[in-house]
This record gives structure tokens, sequence and C-alpha cells, in this order.
DNA sequence: CCTGACTCTAACGTTAACGTAAGAGTCTGA
DNA sequence: TCAGACTCTTACGTTAACGTTAGAGTCAGG
């Protein structure tokens, strides 16, 4: 099965859609911000995209994840532009990766402790099996039965435990 | 120095926003969706809070970073009110930590994938580092030459390439 | 008791990343 | 050639998480 619908060897948008799983809504947006571009258009003025497009959407999906916005790849995108030649090119956008991979790394240590917080109060809160199911809830503030074997709800069970609530 | 500006021990929201470095807007935004409620009020409408306010605003600021939006943490404490024994509750509680330590870790794994990516994308852009440098940029696209020691570019790199930019 | 700092409510504004609908034109295969 | 599928532009709508006035009232210290 072929992944266009035209003769050309372009893809017309739903072409696109079915590939990447994106909207045509989006890619139009995409386009809006100057982050895409058809190489052509059919005389009724559809769009026809190359085949790098599917790389490029893909990318930006990539960058996405990876924390930025919409607005900050284009605005590297177009400082990319403004490089006439490969190799001070490619230094920006390593410059570029560098600066993400560093706040990635970040990120991860970030996650990491919050993976630990989270198994910490799973395992605080199994101690909670054990009591006498009519315990009523306010009681479990400062709770300091065998249970949990003398040790202090974390914070992410603590917080629960007051009056804040509406 | 002491952290409330009242005699009674409650601070005012101008303490929590010392406290916590948020603003009073976020604080006043916190209880419209029913997340913080003060403990009293002065005669004149001024809010008072309880200390247990400095936790609740510091695990708002957790679950946030955990991925969570306001109104689930919202939708979270409306349901806990429903059960009235502790034990049910806190049950409540680890499911809805269980479910977030799933999605934190798959969240993990790929920023680790992520991280891996930009990794090798630098280190193939180092390559063009010993590359002519008037070398014009469009000859970047599907470059094989030894700089890179025959390695093809990385995604990250490649949709870069491409004449779908504006 | 008065002033300067603080707080209140109400309501409109903002950014990101699209969604949705409308109305009209275009393409293509039978 | 014509119906059904697809696409176009325009433009208003939406959710999240606050920001930003505006105008008025409140508190605390000198």
């Amino acid at each position: 099965m072929n992944t266009t619908s035209c003769e050309s060897g372009l893809l017309k948008i739903g072409d696109l859609v079915r590939l990447t799983g994106k909207t045509p809504r989006t890619l139009h947006f995409y386009e809006e911000l100057g982050l895409l571009r058809p190489v052509s258009r059919t005389k009724g003025g559809f769009r026809l995209y190359g085949e790098e497009t599917l790389l490029r959407v893909r990318w930006i999906e990539r960058l996405q994840e990876l924390g930025f916005s919409l607005p900050e790849i284009q605005d590297f995108l177009t400082r990319l532009q403004e490089h006439a030649y490969g190799p001070e090119a490619m230094q920006r956008l390593g410059d570029f990766y560098t600066v993400k991979l560093a706040e990635t790394r970040a990120t991860l240590a970030r996650l990491q402790a919050l993976e630990r917080d989270l198994q910490d109060s799973i395992d605080y809160l199994n101690g909670c099996r054990t009591c006498e199911p009519l315990t009523h809830r306010a009681r479990c503030v400062g709770c300091d039965t065998k249970h949990h074997e003398g040790r202090a709800a974390p914070e992410l069970v603590a917080a629960v435990h007051d009056s804040t609530t509406p």
C-alpha cells in the first residue's frame, strides 16, 4: 500500500494526517506558526507536502515531548535560517540541544525524586490496611499507631489530613 | 523571626505568599477551585489560614510537578471527602498514587530515551566541527562525509535539513 | 486617629495548542 | 459528469493556570 494519494509522490494533507496522527487543523496551525510549509499547491489550492515533512512533523513531536513549546521551536528555526553555512548552523543546533539536555537531566532528577516519594507514600499507606476500618478519617492526622512502625506520614500523605479542604 | 503577622498564630495571605512563593491571586484561585480554605476570617474579611495550609500548598505544588492538573487534584479531594473512614480513604489515596507512579515511570522512560537521543545528536553534530566552514547548509542534507564516520544523521538532526521551513 | 501597607471582590486579559463550525470550492472514480 | 470525499479559509471557542487592573475597604503602628 502506498503512502500517497497523488501521482506526484507528494502528500496531500489527508495523507499526512494518516501518517502522523495529527489533525488537519494541527498541520494548518504548524504552518501558521512557520514550522511547516507545503512544497506546492494543486491548482485548486490543496496543499502538497514532500516526504521530508513527515520527518519534520515527528521532529516537532519529539521536541514537544522534550518540553519545547511551539513558539520556541519556531524561534529556533528562524534563527537557524540566519546561518547560511552548515557547520555554523549545526553548531547552533548542537547548542540548542545541549541546553535542552541539561534541562532534561534536571527534569529526570526531579521525577526520580518524586518517584521515590510516591513509592514511600504508597508503602506508608499500606500500613493503613491493618487499621480498624471504622476509624474516622479525622483520627488519621498525626497517626502514630503501630501500623506504620513509628514512621511519620510522608509529606504527600500528611497534607491530605487537614481542615483546609472546603 | 516569626512566620506569622497576627497574634492568633494564624497566617494572613501575605504570610502565606512569603512562605510559599505563590501570589495572592494563586491562593485565591486555589480556593475558587476548592483546593484550599482559610480557617477563618477577620471581622473585616481578611483570610486567616492555619499552618497546615503551608503543607497543603506544597502538596499541590508537588502534585503539579507530577503532572496532575488542578482540576484533577480537586476531583480527588472531593472524592476523598466521600469516605468517612480513614482506612478506606487512605486506600483511595494509595490507588491515586499508584496510578501516578506508573505514569511517572512511563514518563521517566520516555525522557531517558530522549536524553539518549539528545546525546547522540550532540555527538553527531560534533563531527560538523571538522567540516569546511563555508559548506552551504543545503549540502548538509544526507551528509555522508568522513566527519561522521559513516553514521547517518539522527532523526533529531535530519529533520532540520529540509525545504519544509518557510 | 490617621496613614501607609495590606486585602477584598469582581471581572476582564493572556498564552499555548489546538477544536469546532461554517460555507464554499476541489478532486476523483464510477 | 456528478456524487461523495476531501480541502480551503475565516473565525470564534476551549482548557489550564494564573495575571492584571480597578475601586473600595481593613489593619496596625506612630
